[in-house]
DNA sequence: TCAATCCCTGACCGATCGGTCAACTAGCGT
DNA sequence: ACGCTAGTTGACCGATCGGTCAGGGATTGA
């Protein structure tokens, strides 16, 4: 099955809301770097906002079902859990990138619906991690890795080339890095196996 | 000597462009929570880029004069150096949150000279915590202690409310996680008083 | 009193924004 | 041969963008 019209528009939107910014991306430019006319993109889209929703959309899926397996199995098992999350987390961050960057950094100056959804997630999310809201120290550390992983991943070509190393580096240099900021005990290394990783 | 509009406009925007985005902030917008026209604006500030500028400038003076101050006493004293470095840095961040915020989470979507230069100092920061370039592991740890604090500190309401705990725990915590992640010694508590802190 | 300077404003400008629409083309089933 | 549908496009729309400009108070120094 060859690339469509459609995956070709969601893939060039996605980078470019992600480096350029959503309102600084125009449909104009998505279309010209999709080599269409920007009545096609519409033709496809009803909306700019539909498009973001989109391109956002399947990120959120998986963040919601990496959510809802470890909700369903419970915190009681405290620190095996929390790896097990973690583990999950750092993969699909490496795999949804771009989109995390865009509803994690630009959420607060998008009005959208499938923005508010993403808060709701996050928030979501925060709440396996504050077990022990009365300390300010966790909300820091916790804020720190959410917005410090999103920021290296894709907002940071500045802070150096190499992080564009193998994934398999730095995807341990990340599980290493998180795990040591949200006091998560490292597990088997073979307990789940990595999943195939993709950039999106 | 009372608030000049000057400065009105330059809080104003510097809010507005920090919580909506610098794109998605008009002219307008920031003239109407002023209570002024788009015009004067405009005749105080040149374009609305040289409103950028007037209202990230001076965050940028004082980071720069860090970086020189640790420059020039040299990095030979590697641990009391760094943990002093880290100490201004923090303060920094606390007294300009927003501008921080700004040219973090915004430069990659903003043409403009100023954004250039913040682009350039933070380069220039990074090679304080960058001795051992090789590891990917140090470059994430930098990475994420320098996006999670900008993250966190103005972009995340989301998180939680507590983050808007008194300014000397919030300190204090960020002190011991951008420590704990770029491995800086705590330093003796009194060594430096804590610099006047105002929010920006 | 008068001119000059400082602030501030409404009216206006060209450009670009997101979005609509009629028309054209190409394929496909009958 | 025909009609139907999907895909694509240029022309066009109202709204808003950043920015310009002439002019109207208010204050001040001569």
């Amino acid at each position: 099955m060859p690339t469509t019209t459609a995956d070709d528009l969601r893939r060039v939107a996605l980078e470019e809301f992600a480096s350029t910014g959503y309102h600084a991306t125009s449909i104009q430019q998505i279309a010209d770097r999709a080599g269409v006319s920007k009545a096609t993109v519409l033709y496809h889209f009803a909306s700019k906002e539909a498009l973001l929703e989109a391109v956002l959309s399947p990120a959120l899926d998986q963040l919601d079902q990496i959510l809802q397996n470890v909700g369903l199995a419970g915190l009681r098992d405290g620190g095996a859990q929390r790896a097990l999350f973690l583990e999950q987390f750092v993969d699909f961050l490496l795999e949804h990138r771009s989109a995390v960057y865009v509803f994690v950094n630009q959420s607060s100056s998008i009005d959208a619906p499938v923005i508010t959804r993403a808060i709701r997630e996050i928030e979501l999310m925060a709440t396996f991690f504050e077990e022990h809201v009365d300390s300010v120290e966790q909300r820091v550390r916790f804020g720190v890795a959410l917005g410090g992983a999103a920021y290296l991943l894709a907002g940071a070509p500045q802070v150096g080339p190499a992080i564009t190393a193998d994934l398999p580096e730095l995807r341990s240099a990340l599980l290493a890095v998180l795990g040591d900021l949200l006091a998560v005990d490292p597990r088997q290394p073979a307990a789940l196996a990595s999943a195939s990783i993709t950039t999106d």
